[in-house]
DNA sequence: ATGAAAGCGCTAACAT
DNA sequence: ATGTTAGCGCTTTCAT
């Protein structure tokens, strides 16, 4: 069928000879019209190719647009690429588009693609960190559209939250490594020069080792991404400074994956020698010698939870406030 | 500053002492104003919080929009995310705004996000794919804006066509392969349902060996997406059936680090029992003891490229139909 | 350099 | 169940 931008629904009221506002209103499949113009305005629309025209429907409407702005802190990483994937199948399902920004840990940043999304005038926003700047909440104020923080649980939310404590899951993996009696635990982690959810972990680690009576022996944060390499050389680095560590805690999987290989490039023995504890429950763990000892995330379920929260306050269903969204410490074999 | 979404330019005009037209023209940078009308009204959008409205804007301009459709097979993938990343922050830094998708491999579900996408009016699309439905084909053509194919090179473009080719990939490598004068090949890949540009590299490798006058020797293609764990288990499945190996290709370097950890759980070695050789260049490989034979992907260079290009074509520039990227064949220590 | 008028394609509100 | 009228906030076009 050829599709015809052209043709709008003066030209299919003429030709099925009813007005604008019934093709209208067939088209948007309200009341207020007999099924025998419902059959002839629909013959029509797919005779003509009529292709609808959201830029007018939004504008005409008074601003009332199907648009949600999505901002993470990047693509390229597999726990958010699987939320933001997650995310955007189920706002599509539910009838909106999404525009896609990420802030790299940046609040300013996420202040630049905020203020072009603010023109297109969104339904509504989920956003994927703590730190705002204040222009970017007053930004989201004046906007008066419904937000949804994700990721890490905003419990005093600016709207909606929902996610985890990224410090509860460092502290209950601090706490289960110390229920194996080791004292010298060293961290690896990452983006030294931004504030990440990894530091909130770290935190959470240290307090349940001080509330153990002992204090992070060694710590090595790189100012790289996160990643398999970067796990790698920061362990040499944590270990070239302080060789007599029991266990390490990582930012993340990969980085205790990259970890593992430098500790059996050098013969050091997991768990025998050191322990080893990850974050993230990242596939990669699943072809190890060892189950890795890790948190497991559920990525898409807080995507999908983060849509359907901001798709429910849009349509002015009563929603939570604040939903928490489990992770799970699973017990490997390396600690 | 508080914005004031309400502010329109007839607000600012009324306040400058000047029409809309004035605001307007003032506000996009064209000329037609003096330097002090300039400033008093800029003055006034500070003071007013004026908040442009693109909706509006595009509306009014007949759906001259500043707004890019980009649809690629999966976010939560580290080539397709980096590529989406450096797409996306091109776009954003070019004064575009994009709405993001994801088709899985699967042509309908192209075809469903671009029915969404086209009643948004978009300036221009990238995607991600060499099949497409009829009906894409029809809505592509019908929207007359500008397309931009990427990754897998299409010589005959729709429109524009930026990448390389997956079967050429796997020609290299297999021609690489054959050098090396192992004679017994076998090949393992993934999304067995879905075609893949991935197939396209396993042909081009095959069509290497052919050359040299052999054939491959066995395959295993799963039907999960790829990764480390269906290399892993590809790799048994393949070697319990055709033990006697000399190398094996796979449909990615994460897949072919899974292939090495169930290798190495069996006592077989690499590259002296074995040669191994992936495809990606993906972060995974850097921490392996020996260096992945592999074809490294500059997936950022063709995110910027296909944006660049776009935006070329939307202002009317003249730009080349195909542009070729090229991948590099890393000889490593696996083969 | 500036302004006035028309209209983009819809939907909301109010008829009938 | 259906039609009529009046915008939505810009840009385009044509004056001045």
């Amino acid at each position: 069928m050829s599709r015809n931008a052209k043709a709008g629904l003066e030209d299919i009221a003429r030709a099925a000879g009813v007005s604008k506002m019934t093709v209208s209103r067939v088209l948007r499949g309200s009341s207020g019209f007999s099924e025998e113009t419902r059959a002839r305005v629909m013959s029509e629309v797919e005779r003509l190719g009529y292709l609808p025209n959201r830029i007018a429907a939004a504008f005409g409407s008074g601003g009332t647009s199907t648009l949600v702005g999505v901002c993470v802190p990047r693509f390229a990483s597999s726990l958010f690429g699987s939320t933001l994937e997650s995310i955007n199948t189920s706002l599509m399902r539910l009838g909106y588009q999404s525009m896609i920004g990420s802030h790299d840990q940046l609040p300013e940043e996420e202040e630049i693609w905020l203020k072009g999304l603010a023109s297109w005038r969104p339904a509504g926003i989920i956003l994927a960190a703590r730190r705002h700047t204040p222009e970017t909440l007053s930004l989201l104020r004046d906007l008066t559209v419904p937000i949804v923080e994700m990721w890490d649980l905003n419990t005093q939310p600016i709207d909606v939250s929902v996610g985890f404590s990224h410090f509860d899951d460092g502290y209950t993996m601090g706490r289960f490594l110390m229920l194996r009696g080791r004292r010298r635990y060293g961290y690896v982690g990452a983006m030294a020069n931004r504030v990440t959810t990894g530091r909130n972990r770290r935190d959470g680690f240290e307090a349940a080792l001080r509330e153990g009576g002992i204090s992070l022996a060694a710590s090595e944060t790189l100012e790289d991404h996160p990643g398999f390499y970067a796990g790698y050389y920061g362990t040499e680095l944590l270990i070239s400074r302080e060789p007599k560590l029991d266990g390490i805690y990582y930012h993340d999987d990969e980085m205790a994956i990259g970890g593992m290989a430098w500790l059996a490039s050098r013969g050091i023995r997991v768990p025998d020698d050191i322990g080893i504890a990850g974050w993230g429950g990242m596939e990669a763990a699943s072809i190890q010698p060892r189950r890795l000892t890790t948190t497991v995330v559920p990525t898409a379920l807080i995507g999908k939870t983060a849509a359907e929260l901001l798709v429910g306050r849009m349509r002015g269903d009563p929603v939570q406030d604040v939903t928490m969204i489990p992770t799970r410490l699973v017990p490997g074999e390396t600690v």
